[in-house]
RNA sequence: GGGUUUGUAGCUCAGCUGGAUAGAGCAGUGCCCUUCUAAGGCAAAGGUCGGGGAUUCGAAUUCCUCCAAGCCCA
């Protein structure tokens, strides 16, 4: 379907071109606005070029618009804006037939994005840090499927660091006597793990704790994971339980939040290529020694800053963390062919990336041009504006803070709704509590820092998730209660506020997209559900005697369900049919 | 030291490519539940948009400079 905006242009541009004014793009645009429906202001744009007063233009133009049907009341202000109405019935038309067709996916782009979100590393329990890049991240690959990319999300998992090495460490310690440590042992490995998640969440933290006073320890750490690293068999199969208990711990927590991946690869997966990216690049002479350490120069000619060298190799020969991320490259241009990579990653990696990603332009690699972006978000800072920490002992996990939330909202469901029985309580707090974190999370812009603020995430009034929750179950009790007809749809002006929030979907999720910010559509979301309960409270929908206006007043709040409920799908967070 | 991001109401933040009186949410004030869920609505109050300069019909938005903070690299 054509959009109004569209329509809209092509009146104004052939206005503009019969009285004389022509060649510029932009000119006809026009835009939602508060002195009439829409407003177009290319007379503004034009009165230099023409030598004229954009009021004169403005008149000009007028004077030569043809919306019969469409448009109607037709001013002009100065100092040249052009506002109009949209013709009521033409408006009812046009917005049944764009929510039948917005609600459903765009047209294939045929293209093929891999996002990389989530980051999590094995052993470690998910804190408040992790929130941000599986909300956004999820968010982000829900809106390009939207718009028709075909998308991967891949959790990219931390498992091949010295943490491994950590924990592989605290299983000795507490029992050296296992087969994993015997180098003589040649038989088969026991299937069960010697250790439960729970297990694993407290041994990380504490060995990680001690290696940064105990030297001994940390050596002995960085001796296991390179024994690890260079494939000893006890090791390594202690480690493949440790990922997999991990794994489903870490797939549980993200449930949670409703950020579900594609791909649960980790760093160690591209160790295929490593060896492979490595001989390449010094074979081809991208490379120099620079301090025993094997290099890549990225720096280019006019930037800014000094771009330090890609680090291929440290002086010990063995690959870093920048290593992997090239191979991990490699890995998704063969295996998936994707066309572009979104790494969701916090900030401060930015550099990281633009090394990483000028490598792989300079070293000329893969077989397809992949378009890398960093899609990089604020740090969730602690109240002092410093980073919070997880090491602290302080640290609050996800678990900690789910719970906190679900408990305020148990608390909130009990004193509003004392009939409700208690399995009913329990289901709606725990929607309403992640609600309430995840708009909380994705509300600000993507690239802001936000202070990590309990009562901000525990908060259901104003500008939040439960109160959009809220607008949803209103306009579903509504919707439950009214016995339709089937009477005209039809606008009228004080109605016609609702409809033009509702065709301003499409501009939201375009910004959303393009920008790869999810809080378009929070605020978007917000915007829409205030609307309506302005609309709710302003006059009774299910007790309105006129039948056309009841007619058109329940079918606005059916279109305002399904739009917010459209709008909460993309931003993955789940809604009630009744709390 | 170099780079980078940020500075908007008491607090937390919107304000996209310059456009009419700078918008929300919390907190605080006053109303509104014997008709659709008050987790709501309505009204009022709150701001020399960090300071200064430049560009123009018009700047929170673009440019320069200074001040302050965060982050990255050294």
């Amino acid at each position: 379907m054509e959009l109004l905006n569209t329509t809209l242009k092509q009146i104004f541009l052939k206005a503009f071109r019969d009285a004389g004014y022509d060649d510029d793009v932009t000119v006809g645009e026009c835009a939602i606005a508060n002195f009439g429906d829409f407003q177009c202001q290319t007379p503004l744009l034009l009165a230099k070029k023409y030598h004229k007063s954009p009021l004169a233009i403005a008149n000009d133009v007028v004077a030569h618009i043809d919306g019969e049907g469409i448009i109607k009341n037709i001013t002009v202000a100065s100092p040249g804006y052009i506002n109009f109405f949209i013709d009521g019935e033409y408006l009812a038309k046009y917005l049944q037939e764009y929510l039948s067709d917005v609600v459903d996916a765009r047209k294939p782009t045929g293209k093929k994005v891999l996002i990389d979100y989530g980051g999590a590393n094995c052993a470690k329990p998910l804190h408040v840090g992790h929130l941000r890049s599986a909300d956004i991240g999820e968010s982000i690959k829900r809106i390009a499927k939207y718009m028709g990319d075909d998308c991967i999300g891949d959790v990219h998992l931390g498992d091949w660091g010295l943490q491994m090495g950590m924990v592989i460490y605290a299983v000795w310690e507490k029992n050296p006597n296992l087969v994993y440590f015997d180098e003589n042992y040649t038989g088969e490995y026991p299937s069960q793990p010697p250790f439960t998640m729970d297990e694993l969440k407290v041994m990380y933290p504490n060995i990680s704790q001690r290696a940064k006073t105990d030297e001994v320890l940390h050596e002995k750490v960085k001796k296991i994971t390179y024994d690890l690293q260079q494939g000893r068999r006890g090791y390594v199969a202690l480690w493949k339980q440790i990922i997999e208990v991990s794994k489903k711990s870490i797939k549980q927590d993200y449930d949670k939040l409703n950020a579900h991946f594609d791909l649960w690869l980790g760093e160690s997966d591209s160790k295929n290529y490593q060896d492979e990216v490595v001989d390449y690049v010094i074979k081809n002479g991208y490379s120099r020694v620079s301090d025993g350490a094997t290099i890549v120069d990225v720096a280019q000619e006019g930037d800014k800053a000094e771009i330090p060298p890609f680090m291929l190799l440290n002086s010990a020969g063995s690959a870093l963390y920048s290593t992997t991320e090239l191979a991990t490259i490699v890995q998704r241009d063969r295996e998936f062919g994707v066309d572009k990579i979104l790494y969701v990653v916090d900030n401060r990696q930015e550099l990281h990336f633009v090394q990483v990603f000028r490598c792989v332009k300079k070293i000329n690699i893969l077989k397809k041009d992949i378009d890398l972006q960093f899609v990089g978000f604020g740090t969730m800072n602690g109240p002092d504006g410093k980073p919070y920490k997880t090491r602290d002992g302080k640290a609050m996990g996800l678990d900690d803070l789910m719970q906190m939330v679900v408990d305020k909202a148990l608390e909130k469901v009990k004193q509003s709704k004392p009939d409700y029985s208690d399995t009913e309580i329990e289901n709606i707090s725990k929607v309403v509590a992640i609600s309430a974190l995840k708009f909380a999370d994705l509300s600000v812009l993507r690239t802001k820092d936000l202070v990590f603020d309990v009562d901000k995430f525990c908060s259901f009034e104003g500008k939040t998730g439960p109160y959009i929750l809220y607008t949803i179950t209103r306009a579903n009790s509504v919707l439950a209660k009214a016995d339709d007809c089937d009477a005209k749809f039809s606008l009228s002006d004080e109605d016609k506020r609702l409809a033009l929030c509702l065709i301003k979907f499409t501009d939201s999720v375009t910004s959303a997209y393009e920008k790869n910010a999810p809080s378009f559509l929070c605020d978007y979301a917000y915007s829409l559900a205030n609307e309506f309960n302005t609309f709710y409270g302003k006059s009774s929908i299910i007790y309105e005697k006129d039948s056309t206006k009841k007619h058109t007043k329940i079918m606005l709040t059916k279109f305002t369900k399904n739009m917010l409920q459209k709008c909460m799908d993309l931003l993955a967070i789940n809604t009630l049919e009744k709390m």
